[in-house]
DNA sequence: TTCTATATGTTATAATATATCATATTTTAA
DNA sequence: TTAAAATATGATATATTATAACATATAGAA
């Protein structure tokens, strides 16, 4: 069972996994800054301040971020920051891949692998809000299937799962519920 | 090729394929309100004339429909419609499986089999609008796979993929873009 | 340096969705 | 059969999410 679960967390169609309570998160932003900066200079993009901030805020946490929550924290910094201030840089992100919009809740996450191109697969817990973030091939194999049976040519796959994660379902958060 | 095709539409894991410009629409919608009826009956809920027109409104094409396209159209019967009088309808009719919600569009699509409960699976062309609705047992089997070893519980799949679909790829509708 | 493209500021408004309380209708059950 | 309760709809207001349009500033290219 545990072994199973460490097979799956290893595996690299496993992009971000459901994080400790602990973990250290700071970290965690480090690295998808650096990443960024690295996908930007590689596609010759400007990655700005503003663009870094927005993405620091969208990474304030695993889960998914509102473009208003967004904008009401941009403004401690920026105090004359409007919507289409961060919808402008969130549209930025989306196009460098550096972060995914969940489009069940409206909202905005970081991507855990800008270096690599992918549409989105997601696992949603409906406790912690937080999201686990798949490239999951045989999901992508299967939809692929059905489409080219039908002669559908995919441009981009919306996939996203909610449900509980193994934390919130140890714990017994709301389990029958 | 025409063979692998006719093998995916007849299978039952496609509910509703993408329809042919000239089919009979309105039999499309005599038998979704059919259905509708039949699903309540046994729910022993009641299908309102409100809940009905809204429903054949949902139905006025194979498209996604917003909400407040459904209000427009439904303020020809009733003046004094608001956008609750929709929401609410719209509600009751995915409460009970009658239609869809498309995440990625903010709208609504008819259910193709209201007797059978399930998730919403849909590839929706980006030219001509329309949508075909799955229920792909490979697809659900590949997500519930990745969410048990990650010791996820799966309550709710949202799979919606944008492409184009055969018909308008077969017009050349914007092919190389 | 001047032109051009890109990025951001600013104001207004569009599009989508819900809260709340009032009224009407249907169902339950005494 | 009628009062109480539950359900459905009416009506008004407002919340939430997103974009249009035009002005200004800044960075790169010629």
């Amino acid at each position: 069972m545990e072994k199973i679960f460490q097979e799956a967390v290893n595996d690299a169609q496993v992009i971000a996994p459901f994080q400790s309570h602990g973990h250290d998160h700071g970290q965690c932003v480090v690295e998808a800054i650096a990443a960024a900066e690295s996908r930007c200079e590689k596609d010759g993009s400007s990655f700005t301040p503003l663009r870094r901030k927005v993405l620091e805020l969208v990474w304030s946490s695993h889960g998914p971020v509102g473009a208003y929550e967004v904008l009401e924290k941009l403004r401690s910094s920026r105090r004359n920051a409007a919507p289409p201030t961060v919808y402008r840089a969130l549209e930025f992100l989306m196009e460098h891949g550096l972060i995914h919009r969940i489009e069940s809740l409206n909202a905005y996450v970081g991507c855990g692998d800008p270096a690599r191109r992918h549409g989105g697969q997601f696992l949603i817990c409906r406790d912690c809000q937080s999201v686990a973030e798949l490239d999951d091939r045989a999901i992508d194999r299967a939809v692929t299937r059905r489409a080219d049976a039908l002669g559908f040519d995919v441009e981009q796959q919306t996939v996203e799962i909610i449900g509980q994660c193994a934390d919130c379902s140890a714990r017994g958060d709301n389990d029958g519920e």
